[in-house]
DNA sequence: CTTCATCATTCAGCTTCTGAACGATTTGGA
DNA sequence: TCCAAATCGTTCAGAAGCTGAATGATGAAG
């Protein structure tokens, strides 16, 4: 009984809409030639200290060997540098280069674009309270959640 | 100036939070041996009168020749009737079965309970401005707002 | 100093999806 | 009436993104 619009669940709408959303992101790294995951692992570095590929992988919920492609593209782009942790030779530390550091503030910078047109004439108390209660959401769903 | 996080952008947050859910009704779904494109579907048609699969494509932002498999699946589950349009003989017809349409309730219901343990804990009113302000997103981005 | 665990890397392959054929049908002129 | 172009569904090859199983290097424990 009370039957349930599968459409209105806030599953299927985040899931719907963080896919657009993705979409979109991703029509704007384009330009940098980056995808979302790319950045994702910038923002990673930038939120911790030094950081071993595998800690990054198990962070992004992604396998080691996806952050290998990741981080080698990245490392071409001289965002990030690769270093052997001197005290245990097994573990590349990956730290943000200046250049990174730019580059990810590039992108959230195009980010908050599409924040801004996602946001366009939404009243601003509503946005702030979708903010805090994202950021809940995204706490509980072990998340970054600033 | 006044630097953006990424992480704290909606379109970081809704695209990470959105993937998570993604996987957890996949999840669900794999009883059913459905995947959420299948489910995605099955809402379609049930939100509209009959629809062709082209219809449905454009709806979904779909491939045509995704959605021939994807029905090839319904069809075979007995959920999804497909008839040639009389009045046009190159158009086929979707429609809900009854079969469909329990199957869509019993996704519904799945998606329902994963919002549950979601918002598990969060105050009431909280979760009402969320639904609220999603569906007005939904709508302003084209997608299913009910 | 040998054995077992751990980390990074490569690589084969899976899944999901698209775009280019193609056949069947319809439409819009000449 | 007939033909050319457009439209719909379908198949199929293959791109994209990711995982999991090897492998080699290093470290830890007895």
């Amino acid at each position: 009984m009370n039957a349930v619009k599968l459409t209105s669940t806030l599953t299927f709408r985040l899931g719907t809409l963080g896919a657009v959303l993705t979409d979109r992101f991703t029509a704007r790294l384009a330009a940098h030639d980056l995808k979302p995951k790319h950045v994702g692992l910038l923002a990673v570095l930038d939120s911790g200290v030094a950081a071993s590929q595998l800690d990054v992988a198990k962070i992004m919920s992604v396998a080691p060997s996806l952050v290998v492609s990741l981080a080698d593209r990245l490392e071409e782009l001289g965002a990030v540098r690769r270093e052997r942790d001197p005290s245990d030779r097994r573990r590349q530390i990956l730290t943000l280069t200046a250049e990174g550091r730019d580059l990810l503030a590039e992108c959230a910078r195009a980010a908050a674009e599409l924040d801004a047109e996602l946001l366009e004439g939404l009243d601003q108390e509503g946005a702030e309270t979708l903010r805090v209660t994202l950021s809940t959401l995204a706490r509980r769903t072990g998340l970054p959640a600033d």
